[in-house]
RNA sequence: GGAGAGAUGGCCGAGUAGGUCGAAGGCGCUCGCCUGCUAAGCGAGUAUACUGGGAAACCGGUAUCGAGGGUUCGAAUCCCUCUCUCUCCGCCA
C-alpha cells in the first residue's frame, strides 16, 4: 500500500509513475474519498468533544434532574455521530479497497517498459554445456529414468500434478536441503518452517489479496488459503510488530510446498515440471532498515545466484522492466537458468525489493532507537530457489547420451554419494 | 467435537454497585542527581493511529483496555456475536 499523504501531496507524480507499469490508475476516485473521509471525520469528532465535555459536566452534576435537559441534548448529538460514523465508515472502506488495489511505484532505477521484452539483462555466469547429442526436455528424461511420473500425478490429482519416483524424490530433497544449508550456515539465514495455509490477513498484507484472489486456492468451511509462496507467512511472521532497529536486517530462509491456481496460464508449459499447482521452494525473506535495502537486494540476488554457482548451472540475470514487475515490487531481478533440452533460459528465481509497500499493509515496523518514532521496514524476498525447476535444470544439463544424469558434485553428499542417476 | 477459564500499556499486574481511567502499582527503558568506579538510592519522563493549526519546535481534538456490534448523556467496567489462548474430556499423527 502506497502511503495515502503520499499520494494526497503527489499526485501527479504518482499517476505518471505508476502509469510506467502499464495500468491506468485512477487517482481522481482516490481524492475524492480521501477529501471527504476528512471532511466527516472533522465533523463527527467536533460532535464527539462536545459530547465528551458535556457529559463530564453531568457526571458532576448530584441532582440528576437538574440535567436533564443537558441529557436530552446529547442524547441528539448521539444519534448525529451514529449517522455520521455510519457513513464515514463506508467511505473508509472504500478508500482502503481502493489504495489495496494500487501496485507499488517502481525505483527510480527501474527500467521503463512495456512487456517481458523490454526486460535488460544484467549478467551471464557459466556457459551452455556442450552436448554432442540432442538434449532431451526433462519430462522425457525423468520418463525414460522413471523418475517423474505425470500420467499417476494426474490420475491422483489431475492436471499439472506430479508424482516424484525414487531417485527423482531424492533428488527432489537432495536440492532443498541443499539451499537450506547453504542459507543457513554460509548466508546467515534463520530457518523458518511456517503453517502452509493462512488466513486472509496474512494474503492482504504481502499484496496477494484483495487482487488476486482467483490465483489462489482456498479451503471449504473456513477463511484459509494455500499459500503460493513462503513469502506470504515468512513475511507476516512480523505483522503488526515494532522490531528493533538493532536486530536489523532480519534474514529468514524458509521451505515450503506452494500452491498456485496459474488462472490464464491455460496452454502455458502444459509439458513437464515448469508449471504446476503444486511445487517446492526454498525462499529467502528480509527485513531491512530502509536505508539499506537495496545494497540488501544485491545480497539476496547473491545467495540466490550461488545455489545455481554451485550446481555449476548456466544462468542470466535479468532486471525486470517496469511493465513486468510485480503488484508489490518496487525492483526485481529474475535469475533465468539455462535448460538445453528446451534451448533457452527460464526463471528460477525472482528477487524483489518491496521497500515499505508490504510493511504498511502488514504493518512492520521498526525503531531506531528507544526514542525513535516507529517507522516502516522494507521488506525483500527472493526464490533460493524454485526446487522443481532447479531438479529441471540438473537433469537437462547433466543429461549424458546414455540418457543417464550426473549428479552435481555439490549434491552428492545429499544423495548418499550417488553420482548418477541411470 | 463437548465442558470450563481467560484476553488490560514493552512486560507483570490492579481496576465489575458505569462517570474524575490512556488507565493504580511494580519491572524494564530514557534523561538527570548522587556515590571515587560498579551496585544500591533519589527525581523526572516513558503507547499508537488518525486529524485540525503551525515553517518548525509544538499545541489542540478524536479513537484505542482481544475484534465487532448494542444499551447509556457517559462503558475497561453492563448485554450480544466473533476470534484467540489455556485446562479437562473425546478423537487423532
Amino acid at each position: 500500500m502506497l502511503d495515502p499523504r503520499f499520494i494526497r501531496e503527489n499526485m501527479e507524480l504518482v499517476e505518471s509513475r505508476l502509469k510506467t507499469r502499464g495500468e491506468g490508475v485512477d487517482l481522481g476516485r482516490f481524492r475524492e474519498l480521501d477529501t471527504r473521509r476528512r471532511e466527516m471525520l472533522l465533523q463527527s469528532e467536533t460532535l464527539k468533544a462536545l459530547r465528551n465535555k458535556v457529559s463530564e459536566e453531568i457526571s458532576r452534576i448530584k441532582d440528576k434532574s437538574q440535567a436533564q435537559g443537558r441529557i436530552a441534548e446529547m442524547r441528539e448529538v448521539s444519534q448525529k455521530i451514529k449517522g455520521l460514523d455510519e457513513e464515514l465508515r463506508g467511505v473508509e472502506e472504500e478508500l482502503e479497497n481502493v489504495l489495496l488495489m494500487i501496485p507499488n511505484i517502481p525505483h527510480a532505477s527501474v527500467p521503463v517498459g512495456t512487456s517481458e521484452a523490454d526486460n535488460v539483462e544484467v549478467r551471464q555466469w557459466g556457459k551452455r554445456p556442450v552436448m554432442d547429442f540432442t538434449p532431451k526436455p526433462h519430462w522425457e528424461i525423468g520418463e525414460d529414468l522413471r523418475i517423474l511420473d505425470f500420467e499417476r500425478g494426474a490420475k491422483l490429482t489431475g492436471a499439472r500434478f506430479t508424482l516424484y519416483r525414487g531417485a527423482g524424490a531424492r533428488l527432489e530433497r537432495a536440492l532443498l536441503n541443499f539451499m537450506l544449508d547453504l542459507h543457513t550456515e554460509r548466508h546467515n539465514y534463520l530457518e523458518m518452517l511456517p503453517p502452509f495455509m493462512v488466513n486472509r490477513e496474512s494474503m492482504t498484507g504481502t499484496g496477494q489479496l484483495p487482487k488476486f484472489e482467483d490465483d489462489l486456492f482456498h479451503l471449504d468451511g473456513v477463511d484459509y488459503f494455500l499459500i503460493p509462496t513462503a513469502e506470504v507467512p515468512v513475511t507476516n511472521i512480523h505483522r503488526n510488530e515494532i522490531l528493533r532497529g538493532d536486530d536489523l536486517p532480519l534474514l529468514y530462509t524458509a521451505y515450503t510446498p506452494c500452491f498456485r491456481k496459474e488462472a490464464g496460464s491455460y496452454g502455458k508449459d502444459t509439458r513437464g515440471l515448469i508449471r504446476q499447482h503444486q511445487f517446492n521452494k526454498v525462499e529467502l525473506v528480509k527485513f531491512s532498515h530502509p536505508e539499506h535495502s537495496y545494497a540488501e537486494l544485491d545480497r539476496l540476488l547473491d545467495n540466490a545466484e550461488e545455489v545455481l554457482r554451485l550446481l555449476g548451472l548456466h544462468y542470466r540475470v535479468v532486471e525486470l522492466c517496469t511493465g513486468d514487475i510485480g503488484f508489490s515490487a518496487a525492483k526485481t531481478f529474475d535469475i533465468e537458468v539455462w535448460l538445453p533440452g528446451q534451448d533457452t533460459f527460464r526463471e528460477i528465481s525472482s528477487c524483489s525489493n518491496f521497500e515499505d509497500f508490504q510493511a504498511r499493509r502488514a504493518s512492520i515496523r521498526f525503531r531506531e532507537d528507544e526514542k525513535a518514532k516507529p517507522e516502516y521496514v522494507h521488506t525483500l524476498n527472493g526464490s533460493g530457489l524454485a526446487v522443481g525447476r532447479a531438479l529441471v535444470a540438473v537433469l537437462e544439463n547433466y543429461q549424458q547420451a546414455d540418457g543417464s544424469v550426473m549428479i552435481p558434485e555439490a549434491l552428492r553428499p545429499y544423495m548418499g554419494g550417488q553420482e548418477r542417476i541411470s
